[in-house]
DNA sequence: TGTACATCAGTGAACGCGCGTTCACTGATGTAC
DNA sequence: TGTACATCAGTGAACGCGCGTTCACTGATGTAC
């Protein structure tokens, strides 16, 4: 009766489940640490305790420091990406301004609610860890978004219909460089987008991203009103003005 | 004969000088490790060590770690603005789109060759450290530079006339909350400017540091091709289309 | 010119702490014959 | 049904390390009378 190739006894299932689970455990109680001490502060032997375990238990989870933090890096980037995909997909498909502004405000919300998991994936890298590349698939969840956007734009996206700067596309005798520097991008992007648009979203992306991160660490404090209202009033502004650069429209849809 | 005010001895300015001496080659120490091990992991005890003296020693001339640190980031937003303003001098006042481009550059440079320092000073805060009021005016020099810049261009800067995208200006719909949150910047910018101008300027100069972050921190990594001359180039490219968010003119002055 | 005193850079030991990782082990649970 | 074996989560002690900060002290140098 027994198959050659059984595929999992029940108990060994079993087990693998309660795996799973401290192990999310682990990850879970390593996050709230993150928002106290930091990534560089991060301890597995503090993890332990809270947890009630042995230090040297947490090594059957976990292989070691670096480990956790590649499992915080992508437990992050997925909880933003998760996060942008939730505030996106109520709005209707052909409003793409109110979908870019969703997905920038989602980005900006989920920073300010997890400041320091944002930080680890987008600050300052952390000394001798070098992120395992089974970090890049989640890392890229937001991207996709926000070329979707643009995919949908009625128009041809960008170029030298609306917003954006049409006429600084051929560059100022600094040459060409910088088309050819655009090769990995044009892998991951669908054939036939002009170098133009491939920059400026780019840039836009750059801009979202370089926004939010000095709002978090500080650097519009006596820049920026720092009531909260005004803060977020001012990135719908910034938000839409990025919309431009790359076409979506910035009146109301 | 001896004055009331008698000002400082000679054997007291001597010591004095002794001190300062001494201090700096504290700082330039910590300023080496720092780039091997990264904010978080400075030790006060190492770099006494590499001086030849004992750990306690080194509290004559710095209250504690964190005091070392803010040192480290006054001496880190002091040498990227005189780097930025090194690469902006020799360049003539008139040639605005030049002055720009070698700022932008400039603050490149400094990061490539600098990158814990940058890190230091724009990458993720160190937990539980606050930056005193005392490193906020050497934060300001690259900033006084791109905005000398804009000053000097001939036409109105910015608004309707070239690159900038000037019918963004009125929002759709999300009202005019940005512009109370702009107070803080018109106290330090020459008055006049219109909002327009005020916020094409913050996004400008958080593109900048946007994308000189997204660069030094791995970002880039399979988007932009890893070739130093490329990457050059393509930073240049996009530091001409930041300009041309705020007027400056792309072609070549 | 000489002596008592003040200043202050630097020492070395100590306090009390936490860390990552390894290792031999116990003991419960499942597996194969 | 029973027994020998394998698996594997979890333990607790240990190794070897580094850290920030304090404190009583030495000893050279300058100062005031």
């Amino acid at each position: 009766m027994e198959t050659v190739t059984q595929p999992e006894s029940l108990p060994r299932a079993v087990r693998r489940r309660a795996r799973a689970e401290i192990t999310a455990e682990i990850v879970e109680v390593a996050r709230r640490h993150l928002s106290t001490v930091g990534a560089a502060g991060l301890s597995l032997r503090a993890v332990a305790r809270e947890l009630g375990m042995a230090s040297s238990a947490v090594y059957r989870y976990v292989a070691s420091r670096d480990d956790l933090l590649t499992l915080l890096i992508i437990d992050s980037f997925d909880a933003l990406g998760a996060w942008a995909e939730d505030a996106e997909r109520p709005v209707p498909r052909e409003r793409t301004t109110d979908r870019w502004l969703a997905i920038c405000h989602g980005v900006r919300d989920w920073a300010l609610a997890h400041p320091y998991e944002y930080a680890l994936i987008y600050g300052s890298p952390v000394p001798g860890y070098v992120a395992p590349p089974t970090t890049v698939g989640p890392a890229t969840r937001v991207t996709a978004l926000l070329s979707g956007v643009l995919a949908d734009l009625p128009a041809a996206p960008a170029s030298a219909s609306d917003g954006a700067a049409p006429d600084v596309t051929a560059t100022g005798g600094a040459g060409d460089g910088w088309r050819a520097a655009l090769g990995p991008t044009r892998e991951f992007m669908p054939a036939g987008l002009s170098d133009d648009v491939l920059i400026q979203g780019l840039m836009a992306w750059m801009l979202l991203f370089g926004s939010v991160s000095f709002e978090l660490f500080g650097h519009l404090h006596q820049v920026i009103d720092d009531d909260p209202e005004l803060r977020r009033a001012f990135f719908t502004e910034e938000a839409t003005r990025i919309g431009a650069l790359v076409g979506v429209p910035a009146g109301a849809a």
